[in-house]
RNA sequence: GGAGGCGUGGUGUAGCGGUUAGCAUAUUGGCCUGUCAAGCCAAAGGUCGCGGGUUCAAAUCCCGUCGUCUCCGCCA
């Protein structure tokens, strides 16, 4: 080795030794006749000392520059009274170098490797990974990353898991999202797809008697991208034989336990976690994936309104549409401007404004609420017994301002849901310093696709209904609930599973009321459908996203900043410059013709 | 497919119709033995993303385009 030590490992421990450090210059300073260097290397940094007396290494300093490779001889000392660093794991020693060897000069980085990677471009910091790596906080999210694969591949193989690697080159299925196409050479005019996930694979798995499966699992999917979305991402699959939903649950949740107690300072909010079903979850957050980190739910005053003096109201319930609301805490009297900011922030998610009543003062000693103690715009179409019914059932206090959206219920959802976060957010009531799991279940097993006139597999199609259930699949296909569950962390998905159907015939029934002609079943699915006549247990698994959970545990904004080399909105790879054209011999070896026409993307 | 934001020395930004395009930092040279965002002195460094247009005059206004970010659609 070139190096005895790290430079994040020496202590007043070490004081007296003869060391030798390498790593790169984090930042030199230079006094003349003494120079400073913090080297650094992936465990910390290390103040190295080079004295005039040391002639030649004094030579050699002069000429080192940031980021430069060295290698430096010489010894711990403590440094003097006064001059220690508290913000520094070695900020009580330095090392006093006898030689210096620049093992690598440096150019000049593009951005300053020691500086906060939120000042600098993310583009730039793409095309230049290599030196946004180098960075504390990224290599800091990268060792949180295998600490996080490291216990959960240590818990499940401990508990009779198998990993097993299942292929990349497969099979493409048309259902669910876009695959990535990988042309073959071999077989002129046909296509493997990458796995949108190794679904099918596990379930065979299963029928091959392996009962517990897991990998860490690369899936593809060729879609529009977000900051909590990628092209390719990790995720941790598991499926087992012989269980029913609350095994894989428990099974799950010790797991998430065990690992937040091994990975992050910060306590779970609620053990066991709260089982919310589906339904509920969207009445009360309206989302599927209700952050919990604070109170704040939704409150409906369909009832409460239908007959109103308000048209707005009145006619969205008549239209078979809701009313609901939410309460900013302490908002009463926010300036006008941030309740215009509102009414626009709720329009790119189809509302069409918001109403909003603020409850400045205390109701008289008739319930009812006087001019004086309202601020609002709509107050006026509402009588006082109205006025009073709308507060109540909000649960408003003094203080607090009201906002209420009426629309179709889908949108009446996701409005107050994206409200709701960004209202707790404005209020500063969200509590970041818990985690809050929580499991939904219950979820519908179709749902109806108005565009396609057609039902399809709200999860997928081999996703199990309630015992109970299955008699409804054919006279009410809308009631049916799934033995799903998604597991959420602070409002993001991070996981989610099924109990699968394992008998042939309810998967034939299934995809009849999916409308799904036997041929097109065959040609998709037919050997699933074969391996389950050859004995298939009962079934179930679940999927977690890995690179959603380490952005979590890291506190990032985007799952970027979780993943070594990622890529950008667009699907760009800044660094190696991907997709790239390929040459015309690569394409007439995989028999491909390019159109002429870019066909616009979709 | 749609909406919005951003693009000015290496980096981060100011300027938003007439400026020698400002500032900070990095860079280069000089001075400096206790710094840790070192300091002081000096220098160099910009076709204001690209292409059109409007105007006597464009970094600034308009149109298009490219890149990037966020969101909607999409993601069984």
């Amino acid at each position: 080795m070139l190096k005895t030590h790290t430079c994040g490992e020496l202590t007043i421990e070490n004081i007296g030794q003869q060391v030798t450090l390498a790593g790169w210059v984090n930042r030199r300073r230079d006094h003349g006749g003494l120079i400073f260097i913090d080297l650094r290397d992936r465990f910390g940094l290390t103040q190295v000392t080079i004295n005039e007396d040391a002639a030649g290494a004094h030579e050699v300093a002069n000429q080192i520059r940031n980021e430069y490779v060295l290698q430096v001889k010489g010894t711990v000392q403590a440094r003097p009274e006064g001059f220690e660093n508290d913000n520094l794991a070695t900020g009580a020693i330095e090392v006093i170098v006898e030689e210096v060897t620049i093992l690598n000069a440096a150019k000049t980085p593009p951005f300053y490797v020691s500086g906060n990677a939120d000042e600098v471009d993310e583009a730039l910091r793409l095309k230049y990974r290599y030196l946004d790596l180098r960075r504390p906080r990224m290599v800091n999210n990268l060792v949180l990353r295998h600490n996080i694969v490291r216990f959960i591949r240590e818990y499940l193989s401990s508990r009779e898991f198998l990993e097993i690697e299942t292929p990349i080159l497969l099979k493409s299925t048309p259902e669910g999202a876009r695959d990535f196409i990988v042309p073959s050479r071999m077989h002129a005019h046909e296509f493997y797809a990458l796995p949108q996930s190794p679904q099918q694979l596990k379930q065979l798995l299963m029928v091959a008697g392996i009962e517990r499966y897991f990998q860490i699992a690369r899936c593809f999917r060729d879609e529009d991208l977000r900051a909590d979305r990628q092209p390719e991402f990790t995720q941790l699959d598991l499926e087992m034989s012989f269980v029913d939903a609350e095994d894989i649950r428990a099974l799950i949740e010790k797991m998430l336990i065990e690992l937040c107690a091994e990975i992050s300072p910060k306590p779970i909010q609620q053990v066991p976690f709260p089982i919310i079903s589906y339904a509920e979850a969207l009445e009360k957050y309206g989302i599927d994936r209700p952050d919990l980190r604070f109170e704040m739910q939704l409150f409906n005053l369909s009832t409460v309104v239908k007959d109103s003096g308000f048209g707005v109201f009145k006619n969205a319930v008549a239209a078979g549409g809701e009313v609901k609301g939410i309460v900013y805490p302490g908002g009463a009297n926010v300036a006008r401007r941030e309740i215009d900011e509102l009414t626009e922030f709720v329009k790119q998610y189809g509302a069409k404004g918001v109403a909003w009543i603020g409850v400045t003062g205390a109701p008289g000693a008739d319930g009812f609420y006087g001019e004086d103690a309202l601020r609002s715009q709509i107050s006026k179409f509402f009588g006082p017994e109205e006025l009073r019914e709308i507060i109540v059932t909000s649960g408003a206090q003094a203080g607090d301002l009201i906002l209420i959206v009426a629309d179709k219920p889908s949108v009446v959802a996701q409005t107050l849901h994206n409200l709701r976060m960004d209202v707790g957010r404005r209020a500063g009531i969200i509590d970041n310093s818990k985690l809050a799991f929580c499991w939904v279940t219950d979820f519908p097993l179709l749902e109806y696709n108005e565009e396609d006139k057609r039902w399809q597999a709200v999860h997928h199609p081999f996703t199990t209904a309630r015992d109970e259930d299955w008699e409804k699949l054919e006279s009410a296909p809308g009631e049916v609930l799934a033995k799903a569950y998604d597991v959420i962390l602070n409002g993001w998905e991070i996981g989610g599973g099924s109990i699968r159907i394992h008998r042939s015939e309810l998967q034939d029934r299934l995809f009849a009321a999916l409308g799904l002609e036997r041929a097109e079943v065959e040609a998709q699915f037919g050997h699933l459908l074969e391996a389950f006549q050859y004995g298939a247990p009962p079934h179930g698994g679940i999927a977690l996203g890995i690179d959603r959970m380490v952005a979590l545990f890291a506190e990032a904004t985007s799952i970027r900043d979780v993943i070594a080399f990622p890529k950008t909105a667009t699907g760009t790879d800044l660094m190696v410059n991907a997709p790239s054209p390929v040459t015309e011999a690569q394409l007439k070896e995989l028999h491909i013709l390019l159109r002429p026409e870019k066909t616009p993307v979709s």
